[in-house]
DNA sequence: TATTTAATTTAGATTTATCTAAACCTATTT
DNA sequence: AAATAGGTTTAGATAAATCTAAATTAAATA
């Protein structure tokens, strides 16, 4: 396996989380997200399609090929086992941990990561409920659905939350939404996407559609 | 505290562990530690100089102050605290957490390396015997003396090898020659300098002059 | 189908870190 | 004091990663 730069590797993460399914990822979306320039993304799409790691034709957006795809397990791989790392061992809280791993991830030594794989117990989910890929690269499908897309009444268990930034974490422990605590959305509302929901027994409270939309559940 | 890059921090590393008492550090003794060239050493000393880390004068050689030697116990303890998790927790062997510790040095968020300091139980020293420089930078002066210096038939105990490459440490492990050993010099041979040690209880042996240079006993 | 708009790419700069080769100092030796 | 040899610095290139502004293309609209 080859090594790749720091900045190589925020690249192909960022495109592995953007691309759902069967779609391809844009340059302005992959700007936004990593918050660069367009034009820096070109350039960047342009080497990862020299070292093939991705699908690339101008103009008609990107996607990982199945070498790029390994690339990007591993990376986050290292990612979440140091998130787990931080929060279970060094008692870091849950929404602390991202920023840390986002350094943490580009110290690619294998042997570290799979000697600290197994001083970790070979957890299966980082702090924030996402599998972590195994040593061979493969991870768990998650039946994970966003909070949105859960029928009216239907009690669910949240498992994951968007670790993109620590404002929206910051928000949720607030509110006391956390891995593992169940929810029942009451009403949703057409106007702004707003929704009333009920975690256990506690009263009824409302959530923004935007805060809903980084809050994930298991239906069963 | 400011940030400063990879390559920066490596070299201002470089220079406190070479700059002796009140000596200076040249251009291409640190060209040589760093394995670069005389030409990208001149480069960094005008750059580190500018950012008031140390004092340098074209052709006389520099060396850090105040806060170069701030910035540099900041290094060392992150480098050696990573190093003390590697063997202790994840059961690395001494002569490989030196290479690891090398890129996780550089990970500076000071919440993590206070946090580990303090789940590793604030180790005093490294798995190499060298002092770990506290939270405040403050560092146990070691009465470690080398191997070469060291009088005839006088036991000592080896409480520090030098970590600068895994050639050495394979050698060291051969010998079975490692932190808490008890050691004793028989013979010194001028001819070559190397010299005749005896380790315990068995035989004495041969060690080469660039082998003593790098071993560090504590006389008492 | 032609036009307009928005996204994307290209062109050209900038910063950091590195190198080689040439020029330049300093100290030692004649 | 002049010559020489080492060590050091400067000059000029290169590669990576980024940016702004201009040019180009694709998609949507008239
Ligand atoms: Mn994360
Ligand atoms: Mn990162
Ligand atoms: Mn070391
Ligand atoms: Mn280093």
């Amino acid at each position: 396996m080859l090594n790749y730069s720091t900045s190589e590797e925020n690249y192909i993460k960022a495109i592995f989380h953007l691309q759902k399914q069967d779609g391809t990822v844009t340059t302005n979306e992959l700007a936004n997200e990593l918050k660069t320039k367009p034009a820096s993304v070109t350039d960047m799409m342009k080497k990862l399609k020299a070292k093939k790691l991705l699908n690339y034709q101008p103009y008609q957006g990107f996607r990982l090929n199945n070498d790029g795809t390994k690339v990007a397990l591993g990376i986050i791989r290292r990612h979440r086992l140091w998130e787990y790392f931080l929060a279970e061992k060094l008692k870091f809280t849950w929404d602390e941990v991202h920023e840390v791993a986002e350094d943490l991830e580009h110290v690619s030594n294998k042997k570290l990561i799979d000697k600290l794989d197994e001083f970790l117990g070979f957890p299966r989910t980082d702090p924030h409920g996402d599998p972590i890929p195994d040593a061979n690269g493969k991870i768990e499908i998650s039946r994970k659905i966003c909070i949105t897309e859960l029928p009216l009444h239907t009690v669910a268990i949240v498992s994951s939350v968007s670790d993109q930034s620590s404002e929206i974490l910051e928000l949720l422990e607030h509110k006391k939404i956390t891995i593992g605590t169940k929810v029942e959305v009451k009403k949703k509302f057409d106007f702004d996407k707003s929704m009333e929901i009920r975690i256990g027994r506690q009263p009824v409270f409302t959530i923004s559609d935007r805060l809903a939309q980084n809050i994930f559940v298991q239906s069963n």
